[in-house]
DNA sequence: TTGTAAGCGTTATCAT
DNA sequence: ATGATAACGCTTACAA
């Protein structure tokens, strides 16, 4: 009952008759551990009538690793980055990690980083952190992997953001839109503004423009997407369609063009970003460009872990593959739909 | 650059003309530190300017506690868990403590609590995690808290699960409604099995009887939920209202009427339980029992760096309230709704 | 093949 | 008020 009852390796190396580095070399399941097959048996024997459990804090501070990688993402509720962890989870658990999380989006990434490097942590995975911007100081001496943030000085993983733009500004140019609107953060947040980029490019190349009060800040969140998109039905001329960062802003979106009455697809066509659940389960189904959130934090942690094996960081891997998906927010532009944009 | 470069308490006390235990002192942050303030004000002023920061690892062998706290949760990916765990990690994240997560669905509670006792972690939070059928020994030495389940032998906290199945049935009921289905996971979570069983009472108290081919078993995710509403719109007699274990079941149900093009809540109505967000997402919204998860993962946390402090856990504390929210996809029975149940 | 000894970075218990 | 000294549980040379 007592907490005291642990079960150390001393126990286990008196009980089987051993030193206790002895124990420790067969129980650490050294590679080259030349220890001669009875006295293994009687350890291991040991170890298992005594139910021997290791000190996972005492191996770290003796060899110097944790095993244990930290995840620091900028918001737990979206459901995106909760796909993003527990493909990291995935991983990691299976490779014997534990995995520290920081989500507290009140708390400065550099807190969370201070908090995890005191711990030992051996890697963290930071997502959409804006690592460049960090304090110098803050990252040296830990493995880091980047996800969806270019880098020369980190590794990472991310998804082809300019391309999902692009493919979101393609399907609408391919149903006949000619006055097209944008919701985005006005964040650094590398992966917003490259979508951004992206899906301006491809307008621009179809001699499209996007007027600026079409192009419309707001925080990437479902509130943040009705308030922006109640703004841009309340302008002068409206949009036909409208490509939003991600999908929680498409879907506050799609909700206020409910409430004013407008028609999805017949009057507005909306696409989003990320393909979550939620895509899915609105009315009509939203139509979006699939980033793999999953595989994205699987290919993180695995990074990590091949970093911490002392595998050379190759740079940035190439970014992940996108795709649209179609569904119900996005149908042929209107007849009388006037390609003029709005007064600027 | 090297990972040796760390500093440690030995070289802030070597740099204050101190011996290392009175850095320590200093450092620690003693109630009772018998130092001199003079000696208090080098070291602090050595421990800066050095860039000095506490090996959290080996603090915590020395101490013999971790200041790290897991949680478990089956299914990261569910909204409502994420709540839960965004609530436990800022009141553990403000005190200081580290969030070891374990979400990973495919692998067992005992493994993840293996991985976690072995980390000496200062406490668990378990979340619908039914301790109850855990292995006697895998709790032993932890301090456990549990969240929505019941327990003579853990304090933990809970919504109230009959609560919300009663305000559920009183809803529907309420409204007209006598042919009542329930959709729920056939599980031993016992949240679960409390809203069934709230239900079930407050329908038999007003002589309303569920037939058992009403009473549906299901998955408690979006699929399940489309799934078991499918067989039930498919049924010889179809219910006018259905109460389902918890959203995303109703959400996936509400889907399902939407493909069968079944009304709501015209011809069906729908109740839900948690109110998660997406629940406001959906056409039309969807009518929930509101759960405070949030709140359950922040007093579970609270509970437990209580109990870590020296209280002695109070038992279970009186459940959460819950409260109804009417919205879309509950109305009136429809009129020609035959109070007859199917034969069963 | 095995045991001895040192050390990981702290905290804690003593004398001084 | 401060400084030795011994833990904490384990790993890892090095010696036997």
């Amino acid at each position: 009952m007592a907490a005291s009852a642990r079960v150390t390796i001393r126990d286990v190396a008196q009980h089987a008759g051993v030193s206790q580095p002895t124990a420790s070399l067969v129980l650490g399941n050294h590679p080259r551990a030349r220890v001669a097959p009875a006295t293994r048996e009687r350890v291991l024997e040991a170890a298992a009538t005594l139910g021997y459990r290791p000190n996972v804090v005492a191996q770290s501070l003796a060899r110097g690793r944790s095993f244990a990688l930290g995840v620091i993402v900028p918001d737990l509720r979206n459901p995106f980055f909760a796909d993003v962890i527990a493909g990291a989870e995935r991983v990691a658990s299976a490779a014997g990690y534990a995995m520290l999380l920081c989500g507290e989006t009140e708390r400065p990434v550099a807190s969370h980083l201070d908090t995890l490097i005191s711990r030992q942590i051996d890697g963290v995975i930071l997502d959409a952190a804006n690592a460049a911007s960090l304090d110098a100081g803050a990252l040296t001496g830990v493995n880091v992997v980047l996800v969806d943030e270019p880098s020369e000085r980190w590794p990472g993983v991310a998804s082809d953001a300019t391309g999902a733009g692009r493919l979101a500004a393609e399907h609408l140019l391919g149903l006949g839109h000619r006055a097209i609107a944008f919701i985005g953060p006005s964040s650094d947040v590398h992966t917003f503004r490259m979508r951004e980029r992206g899906f301006v490019r491809a307008l621009r190349a179809a001699d499209v423009t996007l007027p600026s009060p079409w192009l419309r800040r707001a925080p990437a969140t479902v509130a943040g997407g009705r308030d922006a998109m109640r703004a841009l039905l309340n302008g002068r001329t409206r949009p036909s369609a409208v490509f939003c960062a991600n999908d929680l802003i498409a879907v506050g979106a799609l909700k206020a063009a409910a409430e004013a009455r407008v028609r999805v697809p017949a009057e507005l066509s909306l696409v989003g970003c990320d393909d979550i659940e939620m895509a899915q389960l609105v009315t009509p189904e939203l139509t979006t460009i699939a980033v793999p959130a999953r595989e994205l934090g699987a290919r993180a942690a695995r990074l990590l872990l091949r970093q911490l094996a002392g595998e050379k960081p190759r740079a940035q891997s190439a970014p992940l593959a996108v795709r649209l998906v179609a569904r119900g927010t996005t149908g042929p532009a209107p007849a009388d739909a006037s390609p003029a944009a709005p007064v600027a």
